[in-house]
DNA sequence: ATGGTCGGGCTCCGA
């Protein structure tokens, strides 16, 4: 059994003790993080080899980074999504392990809808498409993990109307995702729970983690290979409970 | 009713 999991950490320094605690209790195989925000330098390197994982990383100063951590070694790592000539944020990664190719993906916000960020953001999940296809086609067990900053529908949203001039949800967001979606990918926790809130993000504002006032933006797309697989997946609400905790909670997927 | 709270890096940006 393979458990491959995502986590926005919202600064990997800060959430050290937390990554570490996580990395001991649940023992995923593999963790996709996101929003490291430091450069590849200052990743804690040595702590989270000292809980027994390699780690391939992508950083720059202050926002964005994702990392790939893993039990077994990572090969073939990519370091950007290809299709950016001019992109210079470090917002995905890719590598194999085991016979499993893994992407840690953290998409653009893209807020406010009437800026560039959002024409960005669309770039990217077209970009993304375009690359998915690739992997598609290798029929290879793939799993494309990470923050898409993309309710997928109106239930994975705690409040449609307070949500309804964002990013996260607008029409274009939503048909550019399923597009990718479409090509055959599995969303392994809306396979599993077909019905039901089942957020993986709440805003630090207001005790929304408390409240449950959510989003499940947080997603792991499975190849027919690595779907055929599935046996068990979940979010790990235990993390956002903690003090000093990141927006976001594990959420994780299990192959047989 | 456009607030509220984090993290990073340095007086404000991004989420």
């Amino acid at each position: 059994m393979t458990k491959i999991a995502t986590w926005n950490v919202n600064s990997v320094k800060a959430r050290l003790p937390h990554l570490v605690d996580w990395l001991k209790t649940a023992s995923p195989d593999v963790v996709l993080l996101q929003e490291i925000k430091c450069v590849t330098e200052e990743f804690p390197r040595l702590e989270v080899e000292a809980a027994g994982y390699c780690c391939e990383v992508i950083g720059q100063k202050a926002y964005n980074g994702v990392a790939i951590v893993a039990k077994q070694k990572i090969s073939d790592v990519i370091y950007e999504l290809p299709g950016g000539a001019d992109d210079d944020h470090a917002r995905y990664i890719e590598g194999t392990v085991g016979d499993v190719r893994v992407a840690s993906i953290y998409l653009p916000n893209g807020n406010p809808i009437d800026s560039p960020k959002f024409a960005y953001k669309l770039g990217f999940l077209e970009r993304l498409r375009v690359h998915a296809l690739g992997l598609f086609a290798s029929e290879r067990p793939v799993v494309l993990g990470g923050d898409y900053n993309v309710c997928p529908t109106d239930e994975d949203v705690w409040d449609v109307r307070a949500m309804a001039r964002d990013a996260l949800v607008q029409p274009e967001t939503r048909a550019a995702f399923r597009k990718i979606l479409h090509q055959g990918w599995t969303d392994a926790i809306r396979t599993l729970r077909p019905h039901g809130r089942h957020y993986t993000y709440w805003d630090y504002f207001q005790n929304r983690f408390t409240r449950d006032h959510g989003l499940r933006i947080d997603h792991l797309l499975l190849s027919p290979a690595a779907a055929d697989r599935l046996k068990d997946a979940g979010i790990d609400r235990g993390p956002r409970a903690k003090e000093k905790a990141s927006d976001h909670t594990p959420v994780w997927c299990e192959l047989q």
